[in-house]
DNA sequence: TATGCCGTATCGCATAGTGATACAATAAAA
DNA sequence: TTTTATTGTATCACTATGCGATACGGCATA
C-alpha cells in the first residue's frame, strides 16, 4: 500500500487532473483579480494546453467568468454561493450571528468571528463599521494565528505544550512596522491570555487600530473560534477598551459558547 | 471541429473529471451540510470509486474536511476563501462596501446589494440587523430575480423587450404564500420602476418584510447591480418606507454608479 | 446471529487528458 | 507602418490516468 501521506500524488486515490484544476482557481486572489491564460500558466506552473482546457471547463461548468473582449478570466459568482454551503454547513456561523450583530449594533465598531485555520486564522463573519478598510471588511482573509489577538486567545485555550509550539514554531508576518515579530514576546502575551481569558492588541495587523478579542470554547474547552472588537486608536486605549468594550464582548462570547 | 455549444461533453476541450469534482462540490448546499461517501454517490449520480477518489482528492487539496469519526464530508474553510478573491476581483464590491455600512448604521435596518446571476439575483453583501433571519444575513443565497424587489428594479433598467422576455420566461418560485406568481402583476411591477427607478414589494421572500431597492447602473445605464433595504412590515408600510427610508436608499445607489 | 449497507482497497482496461506543435490573432517593438 | 514576439486557439498521436467492477472488512440494522 503506498504510503498515504509521503507524496500525495502517489498515492492511487489522488486525482491529478482535478487537483490541477482547483490550481486554476487558487490563481486568483487579491493581487490577481483577472488573468489571462498566458498568466495562468504562470502562475500555475501547468502546461498552455492543459491550462487552456481547465480554463474552458470551469468558464462552462460557471466558476470562471471570461470577459469575451480581453479574453481575461475572472471569478464568478459561483465563489460566492460556495461560501453559503460553508455558512451553513458550520452551526457556530448560525449562533454567532445574531449575536455579533448585537454586538455590533450596540458598541458600533468593527466586530468579526475568526477561527483556526492550519497556522493561520479565517475571518468567517465580519461587521464592519464605517472607519473599517475594505481588507478587514470581507470574509476569508487569513491571517498568521500568532500575530493576531483572535490567534492568541484561541491558542491561549489549549494545552501549554500545544500552544508553545505554535508560538515557537508557526510563521509570523510583519504587516505593519509595529507587528510584534519577537516570539518571546508573543509567548509571553499568550500566557497573559490564559490568566485573563481575553488579549489586547495594538498595531499588529493595521497601524493605529486597537484589537481585544475572546476565545469561544468548545465543549472540551478548546477554543477554534474567537469574537473579535476593532477599535481606532484615536478614540481608544487600552484602559478604555477594558472598561468600555471588554464587558460586552465578553457577554457576546459567553453567548456563543460552543 | 465539434460544435461547441450541443454538448459541452462532446467538445474536446472540455476536462470530465475536473467537471466531476465539481459535481462533488455542489453536491453541499444549505439542505445538505454534512455527506457520508454514499450521499455524495446519491447526490451526484458517480460511480462509488470515482466519489472515492475525487473526495479523497478534495480533502487532501483542503477543499473538504472529513470527519475521522464519522467520516462525513463538509465544506472547508477554502470555502471561504474563494469568496474572498471574488470580493477583490469585483470593483462594485470595495465601491458599495463603505457606502453599504454608512447607511446601514444610519436608519438600522437590514441592507444588501444583489447582483443579477443569470435568471436568479445573488446577494453580494449584506448587513444584517437584529432581527434579520439567518438565511437573509449570508452572503451566496440565490432567488429567483423577477420574484424580488431587486431583481425588478434591474430588470426595469434594461431594454423593455429584454426585460419582458425574462418576466414572461424566468422562473418563479413561491417562498411565501403571499409571493406574486402572476406574471401579470411582475410586469406591471417593473413597469413602475422604470418609471419610479425604485421598486417596493412586500411578503415576497419573507413574510411580514417589506423590500425597497434600486438599481445600480452601469455606464450604459443597464443594471446588474442594486441595492435593498428590509424592514419589518409591523414597523413600516409603504408611505413610511417612502418617507424614510427611500431618499437615503436612493442617495446611497447614486453614490455607487457603476 | 444473520443480513445489508457502507467505506476502503485493488485491478485490468480504454479512453480521457496530455504535451507537442501549428497557426491565427494580437500586442509590442523597431 | 512594418516586423517580430507573444498569446490564444485548434489539432493530433500517444500513454498514463481515472474508470467501473469487484472483493472484503467493519458497522448498522433486523
Amino acid at each position: 500500500m503506498p504510503d498515504k501521506d509521503a507524496d500525495k500524488s502517489q498515492n492511487s486515490l489522488f486525482v491529478g487532473t482535478l487537483s490541477k484544476g482547483l490550481r486554476v482557481l487558487r490563481a486568483f486572489d487579491e493581487s490577481h483579480t483577472s488573468l489571462s491564460l498566458a498568466e495562468l500558466v504562470a502562475r500555475t506552473g501547468l502546461d498552455k494546453s492543459a491550462v487552456q482546457r481547465l480554463a474552458y471547463t470551469l468558464h462552462v461548468e460557471g466558476m470562471l467568468d471570461k470577459d469575451p473582449t480581453s479574453r481575461r478570466f475572472r471569478p464568478s459568482h459561483a465563489w460566492l454561493e460556495l461560501a453559503y454551503a460553508y455558512y451553513w454547513s458550520d452551526p457556530l456561523i448560525a449562533r454567532a450571528m445574531p449575536k455579533l450583530v448585537a454586538l455590533s449594533r450596540s458598541i458600533g465598531e468593527t466586530v468579526n468571528l475568526a477561527q483556526m485555520s492550519g497556522d493561520h486564522i479565517i475571518y468567517a463573519l465580519r461587521l464592519p463599521n464605517q472607519r473599517t478598510q475594505f481588507a478587514a471588511s470581507i470574509v476569508g482573509r487569513r491571517l498568521p494565528a500568532i500575530a493576531t489577538a483572535a490567534g492568541r486567545v484561541m491558542l491561549a485555550t489549549w494545552p501549554q505544550p500545544e500552544w508553545e509550539t505554535a508560538v515557537a514554531t508557526w510563521p509570523i508576518q510583519a504587516v505593519t512596522p509595529k507587528t510584534v515579530t519577537d516570539r518571546e514576546e508573543i509567548r509571553q502575551d499568550v500566557e497573559q491570555a490564559m490568566r485573563n481569558g481575553f488579549t489586547i492588541t495594538a498595531n499588529q495587523m493595521i497601524l493605529n487600530e486597537i484589537s481585544v478579542a475572546l476565545p469561544i470554547r468548545g465543549v472540551d474547552s478548546r477554543a477554534q473560534a474567537a469574537v473579535q472588537v476593532s477599535v481606532s486608536a484615536h478614540s481608544f486605549d487600552f484602559d478604555r477598551v477594558r472598561r468600555e468594550i471588554l464587558p460586552a464582548l465578553q457577554d457576546t462570547a459567553n453567548g456563543i459558547l460552543a
